[in-house]
DNA sequence: ACTGAAAGAAAGTACAG
DNA sequence: CTGTACTTTCTTTCAGT
């Protein structure tokens, strides 16, 4: 992955899948050349996908929330993980170090949606003993983009 | 918003910005149809932009952690915030709820990265009298796709 | 590995119903 | 909102550097 990927990666981390024109305009390229690196990209799995970005508190969901789950034993995880998955509230499910086991992001309405997830969804688990909730008051900075430089080099 | 308004974002959060007529197929709608309701999404704010995903473990940066920030008084945030910014790595700041003041997400390339990232970039501002880190084993479950719909309803 | 041009394919748009 | 027809734009191919 030389440069000219990372000015690409950058660009559609950016803008989205835009035209091969108006990349490779972006990068000082010609189409077939963007073209090229775009699909070779994607081919070794370096893009994943690509998104629209829509802003949670216009949908009606305005209380984002973090949830650090204990669980008692390690049999609960497999069906622990696969319940998780089918919540769609829950955005992000980490394994972590730590005195709790795993820390989840919620997205939710509100006050009373979180207590339903974490008092029914949640507590409602086998092995789930422990839960401890930090709510979002205001979120500063919010971005996927992947730092490919950091103000260290 | 109505369920087909619902119906574009969810496309449009899973694929991206893809062809009106793709879209429309999509939605059993005509291209122009789909075209005019996608357009008043943008307008209104409620679509943000259009990304691509990058992986991130395949660009070097295979560690996530979650820092708690302690701040010593009101008077430091403006700066606090401001630096946060700056810095590539971290990819969430949100104010929170609880003992501490802060959570910030941090993508960083190893454990050496983000001991520089904790002792010289935050415990080097003006104010950050505590830090609490928690470091993620492995990731199950990451998206940023707005729930439309819950469980519940 | 990239450029440039040219052919061919699609996509966006405007308009009438 | 649909369906069509038009116009413009993008993609792809290929020969050449």
């Amino acid at each position: 992955m030389d440069d000219l990927d990372k000015k690409a990666l950058s660009e559609l981390m950016a803008h989205g899948r835009i035209t091969w024109a108006e990349l490779a305009s972006r990068m000082d390229l010609s189409s077939p050349a963007a073209a090229d690196r775009v699909r070779r990209l994607e081919d070794k799995g370096i893009i994943k996908g690509y998104h629209a970005e829509i802003d949670p508190e216009k949908v009606g969901y305005g209380l984002t929330a973090f949830i650090f789950i204990t669980l008692e034993r390690p049999e609960h995880t497999a069906e622990f993980l696969h319940l998780i998955k089918e919540i769609p509230e829950i955005q992000e499910c980490h394994h972590i170090t730590g005195e709790d086991n795993y820390l989840v992001k919620v997205r939710c309405h509100g006050t009373r949606d979180l207590d339903r997830i974490i008092t029914t969804e949640l507590r409602g688990m086998h092995g789930v003993v422990k839960t401890k909730t930090v709510i979002v008051l205001d979120t500063q900075k919010e971005t996927t983009t992947v730092p490919l430089k950091s103000n260290d080099e």
